[in-house]
DNA sequence: CTGTTAGCGCGTTCAA
DNA sequence: TTGAACGCGCTAACAG
């Protein structure tokens, strides 16, 4: 910037206002300093600019897993939002880890990010102290918290578990089974099996533990996962996969084996993927607004930033998408 | 930091020594900083020291789309490497476009990151002289191009297709199709075909353009894509979709239609995603090395930064599946 | 509209 | 083994 300033003949405060607010200058000055800096190729070092003015220009995101397209998703959105309003995005992946989120965390505030985005709603308590220490504003999202840390852009796991069960029921399914990963570390499974049994008791259907499993994530799981509960429930009509690919590994293990859906069992998911409007027959699941999280996100930490100070809390919803397979 | 320094009764360098070079201090001043930045709760700026120390602990990552589990692979292999070597990921998404990746490098640089990492090996000339001046080091990646900038970690698109148009040359397939996206704009897409018309051409096999397509990114581009060669030339007995997720959309649209695959066409695609292996048939495809990419890129980056001058030129190869569909 | 002065919070250099 | 002084590249606050 020295450099600048010499070749354009003025000091260094008019080169950087030429460069952050143009409009305080005398267009010829501001036309020499754009033309010095042209020339000599500056490129400006916003490190020291976070420095002085105590301002950072990176958001930071975490997201359970990076290679989970709906996680990417969410990441493409906010990414989007950042990038059109000047800022960054510092992405890390915590592979479901508290104690991984914790470290991000700490990394993040010492990078003095200007935000943080949490695709989760359970911290540890030194993450919690950190994060209330640095004062910066903080997004939770993958699930509507009932005391959250900030700010919360979402929807509600347990609703969208129970419109899909009352769904099936609507359809004349009684007997359905759900199918999770594992709720006692997975909060989010948690709130879709609770959503799943608010349903049932609505429908005055009793709770059945043969129709209810909880597995691990993956493509074979959802496979084993159906294959075990039509043994351990022969009658079972409908099966509710509430998590990631399962359903989709479920549905490629009924073709395998030449078993019809919806005629042997019907199949639902829960995310939306791409995938689902393509495979034979079509899959019934919920449409999560993945994409939608990550732009709200983004906006709500931007207003944030600019001054705003009410409390926010959106509630994105869902949908319930009725194909083939139920 | 000054707190940390008040309250433990030494210097800042003291303190500064303590986190950094815990060696160089006696063990009881160093108990003592450590205790008082653990009651203040002291997190570090890092921002600040990089500006003094002139380094900074981020690598900047630009890949196509975040939202293509591929390159999210890749991402993820990058992302693991750096945080055990205390260095984060700054990530973004070019959206396939030059214009966009040379935006995003200028505002990498000016957030003087340490290290690059471009899934790409085509580049504007401003983008290239920024680069330059700023004097980073810089992976290339997504194919192995001729003239590198700097460092290249990647795999051959060509010899790969090719591998794969042989491949199904000696299951005796004659009539070969080959489906990509579009190679005027998307250098991997050129050098895929470049590599399947060198394997026709070795194989003595004439080049017909009734069997070459290309096509938009999608699974519904795929399943067009699948009808619109069978129509045209109705001989065509295996087809190659050399990108993305095309050969699953036209797997799907064959299930829809009840075409035996590999009976009334065989099936080939690029990647291996997981799904390939579930589908049914099985997919056969080419498995192509993007989580160990973004690893390797990393550690490359790692040992330039330790001191090593040697230029860098990672060939990862790839491997023939062989699964149902050929 | 433009320039001057004083830091931002740390690391580097040297002296103690 | 420890500390003091200086500066990284820029911006805030003010003065002109």
């Amino acid at each position: 910037m020295r450099d600048v300033a010499r070749a354009a003949g003025v000091s260094l405060m008019t080169v950087s206002r030429a460069l952050r607010e143009p409009h305080k200058l005398s267009e010829e000055t501001r036309k020499i300093v754009l033309d010095a800096v042209q020339k000599i190729g500056y490129v400006p070092n916003s490190i020291a600019a976070n420095l002085a003015s105590n301002r950072s220009s990176v958001v930071g995101q975490i997201v359970p897993s990076i290679r989970n397209s709906l996680y990417a998703e969410t990441a493409k959105g906010t990414s989007d939002v950042l990038r059109s309003a000047g800022l960054h995005l510092l992405l890390a992946d915590s592979g479901y880890s508290l104690q991984e989120e914790e470290a991000l965390i700490g990394a993040m505030l010492s990078q003095r990010v200007c935000g943080l985005i949490l695709h989760n709603t359970d911290h540890t308590p030194r993450a919690l102290q950190m994060i209330e220490r640095a004062g910066v504003p903080v997004i939770e999202t993958g699930d509507i918290p009932r005391r959250p840390l900030d700010m919360v852009v979402s929807y509600s796991n347990a609703e969208a578990a129970k419109a899909m069960t009352l769904h099936l029921a609507a359809r004349r399914y009684r007997r359905i089974g759900f199918v999770s990963l594992d709720t006692r570390i997975n909060r989010r499974a948690r709130e879709r099996q609770r959503g799943y049994l608010a349903a049932l008791k609505s429908l005055g259907i009793p709770k059945d533990p043969a129709l209810i499993a909880e597995v691990e994530p993956g493509l074979t799981s959802g496979a084993h996962a159906l294959v075990d509960m039509m043994t351990r429930a022969p009658d079972v009509e409908a099966i509710f996969f509430a998590g990631d690919v399962l359903a989709i590994g479920a549905l490629f293990e009924t073709q395998r084996r030449g078993w019809k859906v919806p005629g042997r069992v019907a199949i639902a998911g829960f995310d939306d993927l791409d995938i689902l409007q393509h495979t034979v027959p079509r899959l019934t699941c919920l449409r999560l607004p993945r994409l939608e999280i990550g732009r709200r996100s983004a906006e709500a930490l931007l207003d944030r930033m600019r001054g705003t100070k009410n409390p926010v809390r959106v509630d994105l919803g869902f949908e319930v998408i009725q194909r083939e397979s139920t």
